[in-house]
DNA sequence: GCGACAG
DNA sequence: ATCTTGTCGC
């Protein structure tokens, strides 16, 4: 599938949530398709070590949640982790993954959440919009958001709001298991994104070709061990203790 | 200033 | 998330 890029990485702090709030308009709020054939999952793996980053995207067919097609991507990270600024270090390299792919899921899944986001543009929203493809975020903990308790039953849930609005749900996928917080991304819905997941993971925590996708970055960083320690990076707005 | 904070 | 060894429970 063919993303549309309309920006670049590597750019200030200040200048990536511009971004986000520039782009949140194009989102796209909308029931998931009704029986996807091909549902996407999509995780990032990283080294501490060498600052390099495991990208993979699962792709699953329904209702049989046979893989399909599986494709991972290795880089250097461009940009540092900050709470709300996910994307900017994710988002390139599954770009690439998800360009790589043979054909376009009718779904994508992210590890991280959508519109359950400071500025209501996380992840999946980003990721969903240059791709132009239904998207939702499936994340193991909580961004932003308060919620009443979720029976500990698999299926139960409850809304995750933030003032007064709802941007997503905290879903019990399995009894006495931790429950994820799913919202929709770009052409979803909080309730059929909650269904979806639901339905992709019947057997496990996190939907199937989310856990998949997992697995094959978790084997990309493994195959990787001898890479020698990178240098010090310079990512956008980093200031050295000593300048030089 | 303090606490919170996806991966 | 990563780093890192063992340990508790189904």
């Amino acid at each position: 599938m063919k993303a549309r890029v309309l920006h670049p990485w590597r750019v200030s702090h200040a200048r990536a949530a511009g971004i986000q709030d520039a782009l949140r308009p194009r989102l796209v709020a909308a029931p998931l398709p009704k029986e996807p054939r091909l549902v996407a999952g999509a995780d990032v793996a990283y080294s501490r070590r060498t600052h390099r980053v495991y990208a993979a995207v699962v792709v699953v067919e329904l209702p049989s949640l046979e893989t399909v097609e599986s494709v991972g991507v290795t880089r250097t990270a461009t940009f540092p982790y900050i709470p709300g600024l996910l994307s900017f270090r994710e988002v390139p390299s599954l770009i690439e993954a998800f360009e790589r792919l043979s054909q376009a899921p009718n779904v994508l899944v992210f590890d991280g959440q959508g519109l359950a986001h400071p500025r209501r543009f996380g992840l999946a929203c980003h990721a969903g919009l240059l791709l132009d493809a239904p998207s939702i975020g499936c994340a193991k903990t909580r961004l932003v958001g308060e919620h009443g308790p979720v029976p500990d039953r698999r299926g139960a849930s409850a809304p995750l709001g933030v003032d007064g609005e709802t941007v997503g749900a905290v879903v019990r996928t399995r009894e006495g298991v931790n429950p994820v917080f799913v919202s929709p991304g770009h052409r979803a819905d909080t309730e059929s994104a909650v269904e979806l997941v639901l339905a992709l993971a019947a057997r496990y925590r996190l939907p199937e070709p989310q856990r998949r996708a997992h697995h094959a970055t978790v084997a990309l960083h493994a195959r990787d061990r001898d890479r020698p320690a990178a240098r010090v990076r310079t990512y956008p707005d980093f200031v050295p203790k000593r300048p030089r």
